[in-house]
RNA sequence: GAGCCCAUAGCUCAGCGGUAGAGCAUCUGACUUUUAAUCAGAGGGCCGAUGGUUCGACCCCAUCUGGGCUCACCA
């Protein structure tokens, strides 16, 4: 039961799976840490969200595989660990969001950072405190550990300001990295610096002209002309994305970061404002994009790809996680016949993770042990999602009741949802799935001559039966009423069924069906279909 | 141009040092009072190419070829 006793550091020291990989080179930063004589108070993780935007699956991804690794420093180290959530509120909003209320207020607040403008929802304080309230949402909804951290929060509390007054210092050095990398005329007016105009309230791409180091002040040339005497501390000023990153990691003392393949290009830019600033460089993971079904990359204006709302609505959340932790380095397809794979996998996971000859060390290795971090649930999955899949399409099963007839019927051993809650969960995807996928697909057709007596005759005998509940003998009563209307062949008759009651051209053992969904509700249902009621 | 990822059965992929695997598809059989489902089994791969390391390589290293993506403006 209680398998993370019986791990033992050794065994996790020698773990393969990546969260420990990435553990062992955190460990080996902490250890040279120590021998150059610097203090060890803890290990920070980060995870950095824009908050001009709703969080996504990638957000969650990127949280989930930080937090992996978290977990298995944890078990490698006594070190204590945090990480920080940050959130980049301070930027100044670029263009006006698609989908939100108030377009023209936001409009009219274009430059100024998110924690400046109105809540255009008018729940909070401002439009990136809102937003900060959704991403919290969001992570306390997965149950992640996390440190919040507001970027407008922190530069004001002037926790940046030494790192902000080093780069202020060596701002040559700073321009001699970041020159390079841009075009010739962003070159004239570039500033690592990004002044909070104290006239307009927003984030100015403006001119430095001027620099005082002994002040701590930058002066720069407002959108009016006149020149302006700011500090570079205490949230007077912000820096650009790219030092900002470099900074925050040296005024924070992170040690560990990932992200995504787009940042690839820019890390080596962060790392070098990091070691200006006077900070030593996290350990940093860089981790691949998602693509859809035809190899595109997955982007929120092309719509293309599923969203993390689409995975959970078939999916489970532990399918999720699943996908995220398996191969962070492949660019995989992510679309929606994904999902019910990576539920089966999480299941055959599991299974194999609570089997008698499975060692401890497996263990470290399976997924669902980071997963859960190493508090694997007991429960059982003895019918697969695939299964259940199949059985809600094929039976027409779209009621839970009805379901749970079907899987206790496939089920090799005794389930219920009271038992099996997460197969119950499962269940649902199955029956959303049946809504989304397969009832649109449905076409019913009217019944001939022949079919029509037939099935009124079938309707009369079911009502008969009551409420039997043996598969078999409403089965013998079905065959006998294809019988006695002269059906040939006789799968013509069983076809008609499907085709006029259930709108496919394939179901289930009929007998079986009408067992479970019961004679009387089917006869109704055989009178529905006669009155023409499926034909809309 | 720079960098990253991928290349394994018809398809989608797993395997990452010790005699090639899964799911789907295909075929055969069993069961079935239609089909589907289910169960059992089969066929199908010079593991992109060439060198190297090794007693031994799909797996490690180098080079090459093909495909894809990211960054080259702004955050």
């Amino acid at each position: 039961m209680n398998q993370l006793a019986k791990i033992t550091r050794e065994q996790a020291l020698a773990a393969k799976a990546w969260p420990f990989e990435e553990a062992r080179r955190l460990l080996a930063r902490i250890e040279a840490r120590k021998k150059a004589g610097k203090p060890v108070d803890g290990v920070l993780f980060e995870t950095g969200y824009g908050p001009s935007g709703l969080p996504h699956i990638g957000t969650f991804g990127e949280v989930a595989r930080t937090s992996w690794v978290r977990h298995a420093f944890e078990t490698i180290s006594d070190i204590p660990t945090h990480l920080i959530a940050f959130s980049d509120d301070m930027d100044g909003l670029r263009k006006v969001p698609d989908n939100l209320p108030q377009p023209e207020m936001l409009a009219a607040n274009l430059g100024k950072p998110l924690t400046a403008i109105p809540d255009p929802f008018g729940t909070h304080e401002s439009f990136g405190h809102h937003m900060n309230a959704r991403l919290r949402a969001f992570l306390d909804r997965f149950g992640f550990r996390y440190d919040f951290y507001s970027s407008t929060a922190t530069y004001k509390s002037g926790r940046f300001d030494e790192a902000l007054l080093r780069i202020l210092a060596r701002y040559d050095e700073v321009m001699k990295v970041m020159l390079p990398t841009l075009g010739e005329e962003r070159q004239q007016t570039y500033s690592p610096f990004l002044p909070v105009s104290p006239k307009s309230g927003k984030v100015l791409l403006a001119k430095v002209v001027e620099r005082d180091v002994a002040k701590g002040t930058i002066t720069y040339v407002e959108e009016d002309g006149s020149h302006q005497t700011v500090p570079v501390t205490g949230g007077h000023c912000k820096l650009q994305w790219k030092p900002d990153m470099g900074m925050r990691w040296a005024a924070l003392g992170v040690d560990y970061e990932m992200y995504g393949k787009d940042h690839l290009s820019q890390a080596p830019l962060y790392s070098a404002i990091c070691k200006i600033a006077g900070g030593n460089p996290p350990e940093q993971y860089m981790y691949e994009m998602f693509l859809d079904d035809q190899g595109q990359k997955i982007s929120k204006s092309k719509g293309n790809g599923i969203s993390l709302d689409d995975w959970l609505a078939y999916g489970s959340q532990e399918s999720l996680a699943l996908f995220m932790f398996q191969k962070p380095r492949t660019a995989k397809k992510l679309y929606f016949d994904v999902i019910p794979k990576a539920v089966d996998e999480y299941i055959a996971f599991l299974e194999s993770y609570h089997a008698a000859e499975t060692t401890d060390e497996q263990r470290l290795e399976n997924p669902v042990w980071h997963i859960h971090a190493g508090q694997v649930p007991q429960e059982r999955y003895p019918v697969s999602f695939a299964l259940l899949l199949n059985l809600v399409s094929a039976s027409n099963a779209h009621n839970r009741d009805v379901l749970w007839g079907f899987i206790r019927a496939y089920s090799p051993e005794a389930v219920s949802p009271q038992s099996n809650p997460g197969l119950d969960k499962l269940a649902d995807f199955a029956l959303r799935y049946y809504e989304d996928f397969v009832r649109p697909s449905k076409v019913y057709r009217a019944p001939n001559e022949q079919e029509r007596a037939a099935l009124a005759d079938l309707a009369a005998r079911l009502e008969q039966l009551g409420d039997e509940r043996d598969g078999k003998i409403v089965q013998d009563v079905v065959y006998d009423v294809g019988k006695a209307h002269n059906f040939e062949p006789l799968r013509a008759w069983f076809g008609a069924l499907y085709e006029v009651l259930l709108g496919q051209s394939q179901g289930p053992r009929f007998g079986s069906f009408a067992a479970l969904f019961g004679c009387a509700q089917t006869a109704a249902m055989i009178k529905a279909a006669l009155n023409g009621e499926f034909l809309k």
